[in-house]
DNA sequence: CTTGACAAGTAGATAATCTACGTATATAAT
DNA sequence: ATTATATACGTAGATTATCTACTTGTCAAG
């Protein structure tokens, strides 16, 4: 259904703490009750793109399994660029539901 | 922003009314407070699609200003479709809720 | 010693929307 | 009178996000 959120559901994840590819995909199918599944294809060139933008910056390190793990950490920039992502998508939000509520608002009158 | 959303808006405003093209656009417009902002190219072949699936049909009358409008009405089948997206449009949005508050929540404890 | 879960990744396809056109009429401005 | 602007309907091609499908590798369980 609704597209163009995704960097900023992934960048709201690692705000929270550093984490790696797949705990990301499954961090989102846990929170969002199985509605965000997302594909390693998706994730993984979101990822690299946003590493690109300095959105993110990445570092290996051992996860508690003792196995090497890609951490991705969002930056200065990234906190910045999701606040306005999180703006937007408030403002988003309201505009359907003002626009799917009109009839039921006018019927209220 | 999110896409995919946009059979939804539309077949909820001619859920409440006939319209025309441009109405509809307009509509949008106001509305959402020029958060929609659809596009011609967007909408036409959108209407074109939707009739197509035979969730809406078409007729030609007379405006109010005397020109011919093509005017689409939603079926009972449009109508159908457009309560399921509708719930899952819901869905949706509490999900991206629960995944940007996250952090929120978790510091709320 | 093979199967399945985890982990990271790429290539190509699909779908939604946008930009940029084209056409036509009616009205407002100059 | 001519020009610009708004309305109205439409199509073609580009862009972008996401998905499907594939590859490679490690580790644990059977």
């Amino acid at each position: 259904m609704s597209r163009g959120n995704t960097d900023m559901l992934v960048l709201s994840l690692i705000n929270e703490m550093d984490m790696y590819g797949y705990q990301i995909i499954d961090e989102l199918v846990k929170r969002s009750n199985h509605t965000f599944d997302l594909k390693t294809g998706t994730l993984y060139p979101l990822l690299h793109l946003l590493e690109q933008k300095k959105y993110v910056k990445s570092y290996e390190a051992e996860a508690s399994t003792g196995k090497i793990r890609k951490y991705y950490q969002i930056t200065d920039a990234g906190r910045k660029y999701l606040l306005l992502k999180q703006r937007e998508w408030e403002e988003y939000a309201n505009a359907v539901n003002r626009v799917i509520a009109g009839g039921v608002l006018l019927a209220g009158i």
